[in-house]
DNA sequence: CACTATAGCTTCCCTATGGAAGCAGATATT
DNA sequence: AATATCTGCTTCCATAGGGAAGCTATAGTG
């Protein structure tokens, strides 16, 4: 590693005089410090390889204890902004390509957010389970499921494909009113019983098949995101089994990484304790 | 909502005697004690909507001081696995699609992984900038650009081929140096100078193109994942553009939601104050 | 000179204590 | 009976203080 400057010097940024914390404002001293030291990254004053003042240099400029600083520093840690060392000092982090995340939560508006799309079942049959539907989900072939397919619109048109294989289990009353509904409550986290223990979610780029971009209303050849998920009961035994398809050219995920001045909200980055 | 039990009656899971703090092992409390309750959701012995033991509880239950058992609770907060209200009480969190979340730290990997694959440099010129260009990087038409096709090989072929444009600057020399070099650093946080400020990213899927197919040895018609990505300075203003496009058939990103009982990873949630 | 000990800094952990704000149910009042 | 108040719980916030472990540079020792 190279030297670390710990008063770097700048000539060509204005540092505006550090911001003090407000005793009387709504805002938590804890995050009004984290929110002052970020504005110091988005504005350059600090940058990747310099070192944060101590965590005693904080609490004697600011006038806070240092359980608040520590928080701070905790809190800046798991954002991925800084990264401490034990014994040296605590450094800003460069920003890295692999910072940025996609968060699926883009999906779950689409289908339930400010203007939600409509959901138009296709179908919903009960079918035997074909050799590899009985592998995803750990049963026997000729398995009874609940076979469903269904179709998110926006106003612009049809985005996303549906479909789900369902293990069907009488025992399961809520089984049955989610095919009768046509909302997607159940996958999406709506009331009734939790019956979702887990899952495992991948995403990647497919062609679209023939069916699915007529589905779709897309002409041939045109490629899709596709976003399989396979849920588990509370008995740790697969639930549920399927893939959204979306067009690519109506579903995007974005992301950012660093802070930008404008802009301060915050990054998703690993938590506390690995 | 509905009524939630303080004391769940589950007589179909065996719950074990609560497991208990050591204070000589080398893990941290409050590590123990977010792993114990970790367990215990993994185990379904907490169930979503099921309260938590206050926090006087879990003091006296395990023997640690509040503040300690504070900051757990954050933690699990942070994680998404609990939610706290005001007043009321801490309660497990029902699992949510949107609570998946992909991290482009897969695609980081696959370049400075393991086995790294090899980044072959097809082309590295200076050109004008045109209209579209011109306008992401916020240049006029015409500015000078180096533009940049990589190839991104793994043993099994070619994974990725990546394009880039960067705002041509000689005041920046590392910029030459990136050139040289196959490697992708620069981009990937390698050492040097740190460049880049901040970076929005995007993910789409997209239908290859002809020459993009047949270098990435893809028979068309062929879908892949575009990822795009536009770099600021630390003078606010871009600095490079560019995308990578995968093959859809040899890159696909993971993601869990929930706890299962085997893997006890942490999964990346949102963080302390949004 | 080469090596070792030490002092002073750092991050990091944990405790004990006090108080604010919010919710819910019991009690008292109108 | 309906309304208001109060009490006890809850999550949260912040403080003060102590100690462990790790790094680094200096002073001391062979």
């Amino acid at each position: 590693m190279g030297t670390f400057r710990k008063t770097p010097d700048r000539g060509d940024v204005d540092a505006p005089s550090p911001e003090s914390i407000d005793r009387d404002s709504d805002e938590p001293v804890y995050a009004q410090l984290v929110r002052i030291i970020r504005r110091q990254v988005a504005d350059g004053v600090l940058r990747p390889g310099d070192q944060l003042p101590s965590e005693a240099q904080l609490c004697r400029r600011y006038g806070v204890s240092p359980m608040t600083v520590r928080r701070v520093v905790n809190i800046l840690s798991d954002q991925g902004i800084v990264v401490g060392e034990q014994g040296r000092g605590t450094f800003i982090r460069p920003v890295e390509l692999g910072d940025a995340s996609f968060q699926l939560q883009r999906l779950q508006d689409l289908v339930g957010g400010d203007q939600p799309a409509s959901v138009r079942l296709l179908q919903a049959t009960i079918v035997g389970a074909d050799r590899k539907t009985a592998e995803k989900l750990g049963c026997v072939p000729g398995q009874r499921l609940i076979y469903m397919r269904r179709l998110i619109e926006a106003e612009a048109g049809p985005v996303c494909y549906h479909v789900e294989y369902l293990v069907y289990d009488p025992a399961r009353p809520v089984v049955e009113a989610e095919i009768a509904t046509t909302s997607l409550q159940g996958l999406f986290g709506g009331p009734g019983q939790p019956l979702i223990k887990h899952g495992e979610l991948s995403i990647e780029a497919v062609l679209l098949g023939d069916d699915e971009a007529r589905l779709l209303q897309a002409p041939p050849p045109a490629a899709g995101l596709r976003i399989e998920h396979l849920f588990f009961a509370y008995d740790e035994r697969p639930m549920s089994w399927g893939w959204f398809l979306c067009r690519g050219d109506r579903l995007r995920f974005g992301s950012r990484v660093g802070i930008s001045q404008e802009h301060l909200a915050p990054e998703g980055k690993s938590v506390d304790e690995p």
